[in-house]
Order: structure tokens, then C-alpha cells, then sequence
RNA sequence: GGGAGCAUAGCUCAGUUGGUUUAGAGCAUCUGCCUUACAAGCAGAGGGUCGGGGGUUCGACUCCCUCUGCUCCCACCA
């Protein structure tokens, strides 16, 4: 059968993906194995794959694949998230689209909408990963919302409800007021917005009554005014001391406020007067809470003015904004505005700008739960990569923050908290012990008295249970139970692979609940990622429309192409410029794999023929260069330096087995070639296919399959890594050398126009072995060899040096005496800069006495072979202009 | 404002406890080739003194200080 010219991916990869499948490859069971584990950071149950997912997904595969083929047991668990702010937000905007709005349906009725839409989206983004290889056990798949991992969530709340830890306050949400939720701090983008400031007279209370006197306030949020509590100065203006102990009239509905005074205020900001409204500002608030000021919340969930604001009720707080100025001008309490720049919250999920607000919530206690989770990293039991993210992980464990872990959405596990008619409420994990909880509280208590509390758990409530729950969903909020066969085995899983931005968010909190739950830590290394960045180094992201679309790139160049553009040149924690000419080189590289296999495949073996030397000497060095690649190899994915070892097959590949070991294997046109070099060159392809695997899982399985005789149920996947053998550095160096003459010959050619079909004769003069010149001879296409001491009187060439070796080419007419020269004066001042460098060194007496021996002696070696090619320059100088 | 990090060839990056022949790779560029596996290719070549300045050291791309530029995180002045 004639193989196609170049490689065509798409014949290949739904093949052997198929394949896979069908024989289970990619499951796992407990056995007598080593265990390696990798629970997938789950996706948004609704999202699609882009360019960060691929990168991070590669990244476990190669990992994953490497570790099954080292004869791990290993288990990639996939799944995904159900993400609730996201998802209901869809939802919201699908129903809305129908002409549904949420506020007009049941909860019920929502969620049934939202479980469809979960149906029929939840498993696109797991199908896009199979095209990209990814050997996930997709008979493990997870959703944080099963049944059994959501029963671990609510579990988890009473545990630590029970424990203490859980509490229910009145604190400062950010509330976004379009997704009706509180988002976490962290949810919140600020981003510079131009505002105004606005300058307002308030006048001074003169026993009950404004004076003529006034003092002048500056906001950005005159909305607010009917909400403040107080003015606030600073103790020590000297300005405003007159103002103490005074009270003020906030203006259009004249309610008297107190002047307090306190060191928050800056005086020289603004006019140093603030205005206190503990309602709508946090740090407003933390003042309010100083002075025991009231607390008068004007704005409902809407962002609209309330009742509690007695002017504008029901206007939006932008509209209102707008009108309250009006207002103030006719009323003359309107000083100026000044225009004004400000970092402005928005909501990540919907934008809407944030507005800080009042709410009861639930929340978890960090304190303890952090010190523990440093404690993993800090003393390295728990590796980050690269280790630069300690500091960031320290800076957010010394400074953590309760976290805020209600959200007022429908879509996530309900909060298992009820509440009596007294107001009371019990905290269980299903309704039938709630019910004989509060029965304890009061006897006359019936079913339908009980209300469950209507906010639902933030998402992060639930993934950092994921290392655990994928296993054994019962662990969490069970500390004491005995874990199951799964959980027993795969846990501590080995790697995470994430985004540093979720450092934080998910993986501290991994680690607090593997710490809580089972004891022990959830994973022991953990790979940052960059984040993928465009050309111009911007995020990619939908709005800006800056990124490709994962499964068209992989429709144009391959997967196995698309995974080697995006792991060649990304190191952990580096973000990384994507470029497509990258992915172009992943494809073109694929090609050249294809070839080298067509090349192979189309020799005939020849029982009759005997083996060359060159193929002799190819066969012993290809054989030890492996074995030194390997080492350098297994150390590279040691330490994570995932596109270090890739960059090194890659050039193995390219560069050693294609350029030089295939060229000095093959047999003359029309021949034959013999079966030791065919075997050994078969055993080397494989050896490379297997190497290559876990980066390019698809032609890697094509070519071997093809290689050997195969039978249904055999795959690479599961064969093993080749391990490294003996081998000699110096002879590795020595065909170093070789090369190098090789590489100087072709060069010459080059620059004297000799067609490399033209054969050409070699005097040298050094050590050099017969099967050494052999190659020399078939590479450089020379068809003499002699020594240099029969070179001719007269005879006119080109010299060059290569290691401890001369070589002199005898190219009558082709030489420039002149040119020679001014080469050879060329390197002779190389050497002598060289050498100079080397001597100021040896001649200091206190480098000698003070650097290593080793050192000392490498300078030493330098200097001999320095001066060695000083003396052979000088004398082909000497040669020259005789 | 607080904290962290980065700055090495045109581009993207290595440079692993300061010493391995006066800095390496890939891509791109240039030159010559359709050489019977591959033009998604072959062969060859050029290109940086390691952001600026200072210091420590026998020795610095590597450590310290400082300046400049950039990035990220945190907090945020009404």
C-alpha cells in the first residue's frame, strides 16, 4: 500500500480514540499497582473548551500517559462543575429568551429547567476533550451535583456547622444586583471608571434648627444621602474643630445627623468631611460599627431606592443619581462637581457594578483550617511548580478571610438550614432530622411549619471536596468513616495541574478539607500554569474575540500537532504567547515522523547484504545517544520541565535520528538493505514512538501498530517507557567531532559552490578510527582519505581544525589565498582573546588558590587546547604566505 | 498605597545551589538546493555581552543595592 506523502491526521485520531474506548484503556481499578492519580480541575458543566483548557489538559495527559506507560497504575478522574453563578445565568438568559423571566417561576420549575439544559450542554466539553486524546477514565466521570458528591456537600455544612466553624452573620456582601447574589471578593473586578465627585452643602443644626452655616461634603454617591448616619471629620483638623459635638441637616429630607469624629478620614481628600453611610460602603460601615451609628439600608436587592430612602422610591440608583442632583441644585445644597476617576466594582459573571450591601449570610471560619493548609506548603510536603507561588500562597493564608459560603441562587445544594415560625433554626443534614431537631426545640412543631433556608452553597462548597468526593462521597463530613476501596487507594492523588488564579479559590481549600476529611493532603504536586495569552500578550477571552477555537485548530493541524504547539515553548507558571505558526511547527513535526516511518517502511531487507560500517557505527551510537536522552529525559519530567524534555525529542527526533542516523543507514538507491540495521532501526523507531507517546498520543499508536505484528487489545498506550542503558560519553563526543568535520566540509562546499555530488578527496592528521571515516565519507561525500604528510609542496586547499583533528581539503582551483588567510587571521585572534582571557585567570594567584581543583584544571585544559590551535593557525599561516 | 515577579538574539524562551573552551535552543531571517522519506523538506550561514548604573567575589547572566520599564496579586480615599 502506498502511504500518502504527508501525514493526515484525520484518518487517524477518531480511529484510535475509538480504539482506546473500546478496549478500556483509559479505566482503572485498585490493584497491586503503584497508584497514580489526577482528578481534572472539573469545567463549567456549561462551558466550552478553550485554549486554557487545552494547554491544562495536555499537560495531565502527558503526565497521566507517561505514568500508565511506566507501569503506574494510573486513574485521571474527568468531570465537571456546576458552576452556579454561570450556569444559573444562563438559564436566567435561555428562559428570558422565551419569554420566561425567573422571578415568575417556582424554584421547582426552575431547577427543571436548568437540569434540561444540564442534559443536553453538560457533556459538550467533555466530548471536546476526547479529541484532544485525553485518556480520562470516563467511566469515573464526576458532576458536583450527583446525588452522592451533593449529600458530601450537605454533610460537609453540618460537620462543620456542628464543629463551630459555620456561622450565620450580618456582614458587607458585594451584591450584584443583576444576578441577585453576593459574589466574593474575588468575584469582584475593579476596573477605572470615570465618575464625578460630587460637593454638597450640609447645613449645621443650630438646637434643632439649620443655621446659615453649612459644611461641604464630597461623594461620588449622592444617591446615598437619605442613608447617612453621621459626618464624619478627623480628631485633629484644626479646620472643623468648630464642628464638634455639632449635628447637621442632610439635606432634601432634613433628618439631623451627628459630627463624629475618627483617624479613617483623610483630611486632605475631598474636603475631609465624610459622609457616613453605613449601609452602602464597607468601610462606612466598619465606621458605623465604631460609633454604634444606625444602619439605614435604602437600596433593595434591585440596585432601586426603598421606602427607608423617602425620595425617589423605586428609582434606579443610576437614575436616581442623576435626579438627586437636580434636586440638590434647585434645593442649593449643590456646591460643584469635579470629574473624577475611580476603581469601580463589577460583577465578574455579569458585570452589573457591584454594590456593597447589608445581608445575612453563612460562613465559614478560616483561621485554623489556613494555618493547616500552609503548613502542607511551607514544609514541602505539598510542592508547588514553580516554587515562586509559596509567596503567594503564604500571603493569602496569612491573610485570610472568613469565607462567605451562601449564595442567594437556586442552582447548587440548598443550604440544609430550617427555620422555625420562632425564628429559631436547625441545622441537618435532611428535612426527617430537621424535623426531630426542632421537635426538640418545640413539640408541636409539623413538617409544613419548617423553611429551609432558600440560598444555595458557593460552587468552591463543593470542588474543594472534589480529590475526595470523586472517590468516596461519603468521606466529607465523615472524618471517622472508614474510607472506601477507591478513596483507600487513589487518595492522596499525585499531580494537580491548574491556573495559578485559583491558587487560592480551590487549591488551599483542597487542602484544608484533605486535611479535615481524610488527614492527609489531597495531591503532592501541584503544576501551575500560565494563563494563554494572544501575540500581543492580552488574555484571550470571548469579548476581545482573540482565541482560536480549540477543536478548529485541531481540525487544521492534528491533535498530536496541537499538542506540541502549545507545550514547545511553555514552562509552569509562565503564561504563554500563543501563536499558531507554534501549532504549525507541532503539525509539520507530526509530518516529519510520518516520513521518517515511510522512509523505513520502504526498504526491502536484503538477506544477502552484510552491514556497512557506517550503519554499524550509526546503530552503536544512536543506541547510547538514547540512553543518555532518556536520563536527561526522566530527569526534565523529574522537575516538571515538561517542554524541556519535549524540545529534546523533538530534536532527537528531528535532528539525530532523521538527519544523521536514517542518512548513514541508507542503502545505496535499489539496494537492499541488511536485516541487522533493519532490525536495529525498527527496535530504535519504536523505542522513539514510545518516547514520543504521551506528547503525541495519535501517530505514536498509528506507526506502532503498523511497525509490528499487532493483535486486537495491544496498544503502546500500555507497553513502557524505554529505560536508559549503558553508554559512553566519550564516544558520544567523539562522533561530536565527527559531525563537526561533517558539518565544516559541507560548508566549504557551500561557500565555494561544489556541488555536493561532486566527490571530493581528505588528508587529516589526528586519531581517527576506520568506521569514523566511514562516516565522514558517506556525509561529506568524499571518496579519498589520506594523511595530511603526503599533502603535496604546492598543493593549495583548505584547512580546518575540529577538535584535536586537522583536515585539509586539495581544491586546486577552487582556493583564495587572500580569503584563507584572512579566516585563519580570523581565528587565530579568536584564540588569542581566547587564550588571554584564560591566562589572566591562571596567572591570578588568588583564583588558583581559592577556586576548586576541578575549575583550576578545566583552565589548565583550556589553555593547552588553546594553545595547541594557536601553534596549528600559526603554522597554516606560515603555509600559506611562503 | 502594600506585596510578588519579570527584563537574555527579530520573536518565544532555557540557562538547574556563581566557575564546563570569551552565552544556548526553537521559530523567524539570509544563502544554496525540487539530492529518488519529507518544500509541512534538505544543506549551510548570520545574529545577543545577558534593561542602565554601582557593589560583593579570584570569578557574576547567576548574589546585593539602585534606577528604568513591564506584569500580576492585594487593599483602596469618600
Amino acid at each position: 500500500m502506498e502511504l500518502p506523502v504527508k501525514y493526515d491526521p484525520s484518518l487517524t485520531e477518531e480511529k484510535w480514540y475509538a480504539y482506546w474506548l473500546r478496549n478500556n484503556f483509559f479505566h482503572s481499578e485498585p490493584d497491586k499497582r503503584e497508584p497514580y492519580t489526577v482528578v481534572i480541575p472539573p469545567p463549567n458543566v456549561t462551558g466550552v473548551l478553550h485554549m486554557g483548557h487545552m494547554l491544562n489538559n495536555t499537560i495531565q495527559d502527558v503526565l497521566v500517559r507517561r505514568a500508565r506507560m511506566m507501569g503506574k497504575n494510573a486513574c485521571w478522574v474527568p468531570g465537571t462543575d456546576h458552576a452556579s453563578i454561570a450556569t444559573e445565568a444562563k438559564v436566567v438568559a435561555k428562559l428570558k429568551a422565551e419569554g420566561i423571566e425567573k422571578s415568575d417561576i417556582t424554584r421547582e420549575e426552575f431547577l427543571k429547567h436548568a437540569w434540561e439544559w444540564r442534559e443536553k450542554h453538560g457533556g459538550i466539553i467533555l466530548e471536546q476533550l476526547k479529541k484532544l486524546g485525553a485518556s480520562c477514565d470516563w467511566q469515573r466521570t464526576k458532576f458536583t451535583m450527583d446525588p452522592d458528591l451533593s449529600q458530601g456537600v450537605i454533610n460537609t455544612f453540618v460537620y462543620f456547622y456542628k464543629k463551630g466553624w459555620i456561622y450565620r452573620g450580618v456582614r458587607m456582601v458585594n451584591w450584584d444586583p443583576v444576578g441577585q447574589t453576593a459574589v466574593s471578593d474575588e468575584e469582584v473586578i475593579r476596573k477605572e471608571t470615570p465618575s464625578k465627585l460630587y460637593y454638597l452643602k450640609y447645613f449645621i443644626s443650630e438646637s434643632g434648627v439649620p443655621s446659615k452655616e453649612y459644611l461641604v461634603i464630597a461623594t461620588t454617591r449622592p444617591e446615598t444621602i437619605m442613608a447617612d448616619s453621621a459626618i464624619c471629620i478627623h480628631p485633629e483638623d484644626e479646620r472643623y474643630k468648630h464642628l464638634k459635638g455639632k449635628k447637621v441637616f442632610i439635606p432634601l429630607i432634613n433628618k439631623e445627623i451627628p459630627v463624629i469624629e475618627d483617624d479613617y478620614v483623610t483630611m486632605d481628600f475631598g474636603t475631609g468631611c465624610l459622609k457616613v453611610t453605613p449601609a452602602h460602603d464597607i468601610n462606612d460601615y466598619e465606621i458605623g460599627l465604631r460609633h454604634r451609628l444606625p444602619v439605614i439600608d435604602i437600596l433593595d436587592q434591585f440596585g432601586k431606592l426603598n421606602q427607608e430612602a423617602r425620595i425617589l422610591v423605586g428609582e434606579d440608583r443610576f437614575d436616581a443619581r442623576k435626579k438627586i442632583v437636580k434636586m440638590l441644585t434647585e434645593s442649593g445644597n449643590f456646591l460643584k462637581e469635579e470629574t473624577y476617576s475611580s476603581q469601580i466594582g463589577y460583577s465578574e459573571r455579569t458585570n452589573a457594578v457591584i454594590e456593597p450591601r447589608l445581608s445575612l449570610q453563612w460562613f465559614l471560619k478560616m483561621e485554623e483550617a489556613a494555618k493547616n493548609a500552609l503548613s502542607y506548603v511551607e514544609d514541602e510536603r505539598i510542592r508547588l511548580i514553580p516554587d515562586k507561588y509559596k509567596n503567594t500562597y503564604r500571603h493569602w493564608m496569612d491573610n485570610v478571610r472568613d469565607w462567605c459560603i451562601s449564595r442567594q441562587l437556586w442552582w447548587g445544594q440548598r443550604i440544609p438550614a430550617w427555620y422555625l415560625p420562632s425564628g429559631d433554626f436547625v441545622v441537618e443534614p435532611d428535612v426527617e432530622s430537621a424535623l426531630k431537631a426542632a421537635r426538640a426545640i418545640d413539640s408541636t412543631i409539623k413538617p409544613e411549619d419548617l423553611k429551609q433556608d432558600s440560598d444555595v452553597l458557593d460552587t468552591w462548597f463543593s470542588s474543594w471536596l472534589w480529590p475526595i468526593s470523586v472517590f468516596d462521597a461519603n468521606k466529607p463530613g465523615h472524618p471517622d468513616a472508614t474510607p472506601n476501596d477507591d478513596l483507600a487507594y487513589y487518595y492522596p492523588t499525585n499531580d494537580l495541574v491548574t491556573a495559578p488564579e485559583i491558587l487560592f479559590f480551590w487549591v488551599a481549600r483542597m487542602v484544608m478539607a484533605g486535611h479535615e476529611f481524610c488527614g492527609d493532603l489531597p495531591f503532592r504536586n501541584v503544576y501551575l500554569t500560565g494563563t494563554v495569552r494572544d501575540k500581543q500578550g492580552r488574555k484571550m477571552s470571548k469579548s476581545l474575540g482573540n482565541s482560536p477555537d480549540p477543536i478548529k485548530l485541531m481540525e487544521v493541524y492534528g491533535a498530536d500537532g496541537v499538542r506540541v504547539g502549545m507545550l514547545i515553548c511553555s514552562s509552569a507558571g509562565t503564561d504563554i504567547l500563543f501563536d499558531e505558526s507554534q501549532v504549525e511547527q507541532g503539525r509539520n513535526f507530526a509530518n516529519k515522523i510520518w516520513n521518517a516511518y515511510r522512509l523505513i517502511k520502504g526498504w526491502n531487507i536484503d538477506e544477502n547484504a552484510t552491514q556497512t560500517p557506517q550503519a554499524k557505527v550509526a546503530v552503536k551510537w544512536f543506541d547510547e545517544l538514547l540512553s543518555s536522552s532518556i536520563e536527561t529525559i526522566d530527569d526534565h519530567f523529574e522537575k516538571f520541565r515538561i517542554s524541556d524534555a519535549l524540545m529534546l525529542i523533538y530534536k532527537l527526533f528531528w535532528d539525530d535520528f532523521c538527519a544523521w542516523y536514517l542518512e548513514l543507514i541508507k542503502p545505496q538507491q535499489g539496494a537492499g538493505i541488511d536485516a541487522s540495521t533493519y532490525n536495529a532501526t525498527i527496535t530504535i523507531f519504536d523505542k522513539l514512538l514510545r518516547i514520543l507517546h504521551p506528547f503525541m498520543p495519535f501517530i505514536s499508536e498509528d506507526l506502532w501498530q503498523n511497525i509490528g505484528e499487532r493483535k486486537e487489545g495491544e496498544t503502546i498506550m500500555l507497553s513502557s517507557q524505554p529505560e536508559a542503558g549503558k553508554y559512553n560519553p566519550d564516544f558520544l563526543a567523539d562522533f561530536e567531532v565527527v559531525k563537526d568535520c561533517i558539518v565544516n566540509i559541507r560548508g566549504i562546499r557551500q561557500s565555494k559552490g561544489i556541488s555536493p555530488k561532486e566527490p571530493l578527496s581528505l588528508l587529516y592528521k589526528g586519531e581517527l578510527g576506520a568506521e569514523m571515516i566511514s562516516v565522514i565519507e558517506k556525509m561529506a561525500n568524499i571518496n579519498s582519505v589520506g594523511s595530511i604528510s603526503d599533502k603535496g609542496a604546492d598543493a593549495k586547499g583548505v584547512s580546518f581544525l575540529t577538535g584535536s583533528l586537522e583536515f585539509f581539503l586539495p581544491l586546486e582551483e577552487h582556493v583564495d589565498v587572500e580569503e584563507e588567510l584572512r579566516k585563519i587571521e580570523e581565528e587565530i585572534k579568536y584564540y588569542r582573546g581566547f587564550l588571554e582571557n584564560v591566562m589572566k585567570k591562571l596567572s591570578n594567584e588568588k583564583f588558583v588558590s581559592s577556586a576548586p581543583k576541578a575549575v583550576v584544571d578545566m583552565e589548565l585544559k583550556k589553555r593547552l587546547d588553546g594553545e595547541a590551535k594557536l601553534m596549528k593557525l600559526e603554522e597554516l599561516k606560515k603555509e600559506l604566505t611562503k
